[in-house]
DNA sequence: CTGTTAGCGCATTCAT
DNA sequence: ATGAATGCGCTAACAG
């Protein structure tokens, strides 16, 4: 089923079939009505891997996430999804799994299907790996160079001050002793180093300069189905445990809540993720969080990707990032 | 850059070039070395695009789901991705958002892409959205006919019995009356109500055999943000509310829980959910469930696709549905 | 063992 | 307003 045999059906060449379909050149009213009935009848949809040899355009774009277990990214994926099909643009989704060699094989792929975009959700790999979008021209977001740093540190900012604010709160509270877990990262990889170390670094300077003590908890793997983990557990029976948890990552927190059953939510300790989801809200207590809109700020990347694409001007202000401090009720004062 | 980039710098014609890439037909070893060489250099990657338009396979097969908002998707997701990535496919994701209009469209896309195959998530147009694809000749899982309907009854199988033993369950710690709870179909709406109706079904048998009550509480749409389903408020304010409550799908879990948090779990209701996460056990008290393996299922559903594509027999036992009853605290004797 | 050539499905230029 | 012809990047059939 090609444009040859529409062309046949309608009794016309396949210039004037192309013609009608694009709706580009002439072609009589009453030309173009018949062929559009043609491929209708014959179920005719032109092939997008035929017109990108031609045009030098996919309509594809790449989407890379690190890992998918968590639910952000299926937020991520969402607005990708949804901006791009608005645009008549198909989404490619690779994982990386936290690996870096994954993530350039799934690079690789991408380059091989010629994708006209990638957006990258988060990116284990060094700027090494990012080098072969650029050699092959693949227009990706957040860009690399000035444009991306200014991109990342406007989300660390808008970060930063929901970080401080809820380290505020904490310390307004009474806790003179907060974890900060995190989990290891994998061999290699970048990315969510990069942004808990900015996390980590705007509380702990909070916490100095309120003369409070952070201690990073490092969490080696996550535990085995229905097993706890043994890290933080340890913690909690130190001689002098933390009385307020902050956890890196929205993925970690059903397991830092499992760890924590023992102790009363917030009576003895305060719990606050980063990253909230329904069941942070649903949980009794309410797990306070930090928020962001994954969805919103996924299709805003996806929008600037393609019009940069397209050679569009960006968006005026570009990807607004947001984030916000959500207090709940496993917020409370610190135990004695 | 392109195969006679590739050829020129080697200095070779480009039909050896392509020879040397998919080592077929002869290439001396030396002249092998050099074209590969070149490759590496020139950091060549051969259009997959333009491979399928000779090969007529474009090693891309689309996954279609329904909302991408339900984490049982990324599991979904996770599972295609890998099976295909393993196979040197790549998957392009859309999704219908329930509706049927937009998954139509979503198909439509992948008829353009002429993936060679289609994973379906879920699937919540008619059968005549699903004839495009038998129209094109593309292959899908779960397949229609006889062999679907072995699937379903399957995977619907497997499911009853973990059914019937949590209704067994909760007949014997003395509930009376169960509430299932579903969220309104979308017009037009078709597979979700098909596995609802066949829990139902099997809950309806169990629950009239034993003179139990089975209320059936329909959500017309998920609460908006931080606002409650006055629907289940109010069952739990009629003269007989139920004592144990039994949700349709994972992603209204939360949702609930959060209507029915004036009551204390499992004392005054027990709470089951179809679907598991590690949120749900990591709730306290942890929610009881009927599990699937979702990431497996994917995975197999997706290895049966590709050995339908390429030829091969299909593996023995096709996909082995599982299903369990997984017991929680959440699950307690009736009140008084 | 290697090079030349045709053609996959389509958009586009150039005639007509 | 329409048709014939060209080429996008690649593989496979054929010739040498």
């Amino acid at each position: 089923m090609t444009i040859k045999d529409v062309a046949a059906h309608t009794g016309v060449s396949i210039a004037t079939v192309s013609r009608a379909i694009n709706d580009s050149g002439y072609v009589a009213a009453d030309v173009k009505a018949r062929v559009l009935a043609s491929m209708q009848e014959l179920g005719f949809r032109p092939s997008q891997r035929a017109r990108s040899m031609r045009n030098s355009r996919t309509m594809t774009i790449g989407a890379i996430v690190s890992e998918l277990v968590n639910p952000v990214y299926l937020e991520f994926l969402r607005g990708v999804e949804s901006a791009a099909n608005e645009s008549g643009y198909v989404v490619l989704v690779v994982s990386s799994q936290g690996s870096p060699e994954k993530e350039h094989e799934g690079l690789q792929r991408m380059v091989a299907e010629r994708v006209d975009g990638v957006v990258l959700g988060t990116f284990v790999g060094g700027s090494n790996s990012l080098a072969i979008l650029a050699e092959h021209n693949i227009a990706h977001v957040p860009p690399t160079g000035p444009v991306s740093e200014a991109l990342n540190s406007a989300w660390v900012v808008a970060e930063a001050a929901a970080t401080r604010e809820m380290g505020r709160r904490l310390v307004e509270l009474g806790h003179r002793r907060i974890a900060y877990v995190v989990l290891q990262d994998m061999p290699g990889r970048r990315t969510p180093g990069f942004y808990h170390k900015a996390r980590y670094g705007v509380l702990h300077e909070l916490c100095s300069e309120a003369g409070v003590a952070l201690d990073l908890v490092t969490l080696v793997r996550l535990p085995a189905d229905g097993a706890r983990s043994d890290e933080i557990v340890e913690v909690t029976r130190s001689d002098e445990p933390p009385s307020a948890w902050v956890t890196c990552n929205h993925s970690l927190l059903p397991y830092v809540l499992d760890a924590l059953s023992g102790l009363r939510i917030p009576e003895d300790v305060s719990v606050v993720g980063y990253g909230d989801s329904i069941w942070a809200a649903a949980y009794r207590p309410p797990i306070a969080a930090i928020g962001h809109d994954t969805y919103s700020e996924a299709r805003a990347l996806t929008s600037m990707l393609l019009d940069s694409i397209n050679g569009r001007p960006p968006a005026p202000d570009g990807v607004e990032y947001k984030s916000w401090f959500i207090e709940r009720e496993s917020i409370g004062p610190a135990p004695r």
